[in-house]
RNA sequence: GUGGUUUUAGCUCAGUUGGUUAGAGCGCCUGAUUGUGGUUCAGGAGGUCGUGGGUUCGAGCCCCAUAUUCCACCCCA
């Protein structure tokens, strides 16, 4: 067979022992505010049926699922007419029947439908899985990568929201970081702008060219508003929603203002008021942490009411978390009425933003804790029943496989940074007094067995 | 998906206008030490220069294609 450079596919990452410590550091940590919320731990399959997928992230979304190619000899099944008259996009669902998950929500809102008889309602799961977006990689992004999705279905009440600011706040104060900012919307509330500009149609635009303020400043997005259509009285309308500033309340007030004659637009408000009002009450601390930003937008097409996204102001870095209610998610399943809201933490770029801070703690990765040296055959059988011994105490040990140098077992104990050798060599087997070496220090002495054990169970780390 | 960028030893990187045998540091292996690691000293191995074409007497260097990395859009975690 023709070797092979080994490779690995674009925006995939191995991850090493070190890195895996740290993931499941930042994974424990998620893992620990979830449950203290009440959130049950759930899992669904990698890949779902490409239907299920499909419709629910917008154009730009579905151009970035992964589908999965037939098996077996599909294109024998597409007739030649029928060929004759396709293209990429159609062909698509004839020879793709199924597709990698692009995220946890969709699968959750199928896991909800097809379990709804089992689950009692409101339901609150946390789902900690990979996902993959065929998108092209980048700093922080990558095709591969762990979501941490907390979602309660079932309840409307706007304290699932509030507990979902305090749930990032607390998370992600664990983990070290100080400067993040909780931002927050309301779909509503940009249909209410929607309402009172006429242009439904242009909201998109208008929020992506707001959004630009602090690079461009009033004139351009002025000018850019105008590029996409928007008459001078229109603008002039939209001035205090561009300019918006100053604090949460005061921001509110101004749009109060600005919505008055849409239903919808002060239906936004006062959710974002009774979210507030909620995380008011149960933590003060974490008022500071939320800003409300009328510019989110966020491009998943099921969002309907509280839009929520997490950025940290201390590394360059896109969005560390991502959420909303969406209210009618199950009901493309065919179950309607199910109103849902839910969080996500992007792990990876969490773990990217945790290591540039330095914010990883020490190694605390219990490894090998004796190794045992490997001299020759007659050695090697007293040293065996030695070694099962210490396994047996609870204490991690492990032989030296093959009779080798001294140096090169040594430098196999420094290097995996295990903390005594016991040499078991001739000179020990015909005394029984075993040495050991305290490799930190250097230092070695000798002992009869059964005081090594006790020695070694009263000093060295179990694992 | 659009535009740019990167790729040379296990790792991080030098490499002149296109000119003999492509270098360094770290790491690795061996020895100084046949029962002693982390320090030191001496020696050694390791490269189809991302891949495939092309130009040239001659290509790591120039041209084309392609993969990959990172960056800016788009979008997103």
């Amino acid at each position: 067979m023709a070797q092979i450079k080994p490779s690995l596919a674009k925006g995939t990452r191995d991850f090493s022992p070190l890195e895996m410590e740290r993931r499941n550091y930042i994974f424990n940590t998620i893992k620990d505010v979830f449950r203290k919320y009440g959130y049950q731990e759930i899992q669904t399959p990698s890949f779902e049926n490409l239907q299920t997928l499909t419709g629910k992230y917008g154009e730009e979304g579905d151009k970035l699922i992964f589908k999965i190619l037939n098996s077996g000899d599909f294109i024998s099944k597409i007739s030649a007419e029928k060929f004759a008259t396709l293209h990429s996009n159609s062909i698509t669902p004839l020879i793709a029947e199924k597709a990698l998950r692009y995220d946890l929500t969709v699968p959750f809102a199928r896991y909800v439908v097809m379990h709804q008889n089992e689950i009692t309602l409101p339901f609150k799961r946390f789902q900690i899985q990979p996902v993959w977006r065929a998108d092209r990689p980048q700093r922080g992004r990558y095709r591969e990568f762990y979501q941490c999705d907390a979602d309660v279905v079932g309840s409307e009440s706007l304290l699932n929201e509030a507990e979902f600011i305090l749930v990032y706040q607390e998370a992600l104060s664990s983990l070290g970081l100080k400067d993040f900012v909780i931002k927050l919307n309301n779909r509503k509330l940009l249909a209410g702008i929607a309402d009172i500009i006429g242009k439904p149609e242009l909201l998109i635009d208008m929020t992506v060219a707001i959004d630009k303020l602090d690079k461009i400043g009033l004139v351009g997005v002025k000018q850019e508003l105008a590029a996409k259509g928007f008459s001078t009285e229109e603008l002039a309308m939209l001035d205090p929603i561009i300019t918006l500033s100053g604090s949460n309340v005061d921001k509110l007030a101004t749009l109060k203002e600005v919505l008055k004659s849409s239903e919808m637009g002060q239906k936004g408000i006062e959710e974002i008021e009774m979210v507030l009002a909620y995380a008011q009450k149960l933590d003060a601390n974490a008022l500071p942490y939320i800003e409300v930003d009328i510019t989110l937008a966020r491009g998943l097409n099921y969002y309907t009411g509280s839009i929520f996204e997490v950025k940290t102001n201390e590394v360059s870095m896109g969005s560390i978390g991502g959420g909303g209610r969406y209210d009618d998610l199950t009901g493309m399943f065919g179950l309607p009425g199910l109103t849902g809201v839910g969080i996500s933490f992007g792990a990876d770029r969490i773990y990217d933003v945790l290591l540039e801070l330095d914010l990883f703690p020490e190694s605390t990765t219990k490894t090998t804790q004796v190794l045992v040296t490997n001299f020759d055959q007659s050695t090697e059988d007293y040293a065996l029943s030695l070694l099962q011994t210490l396994r047996k105490n609870g204490i991690a040990s492990e032989l030296y496989p093959v009779a080798a140098k001294l140096k090169k077992q040594l430098t196999y104990a420094d290097q995996k940074k295990i903390p005594y050798v016991i040499f078991i060599g001739a000179e020990e087997l015909s005394s029984g007094m075993l040495t050991i070496k305290k490799m930190i220090t250097g230092e070695q002495e000798k002992m009869a067995a059964d005081d090594l054990f006790s020695y070694l169970i009263n000093t060295a780390d179990p694992n």
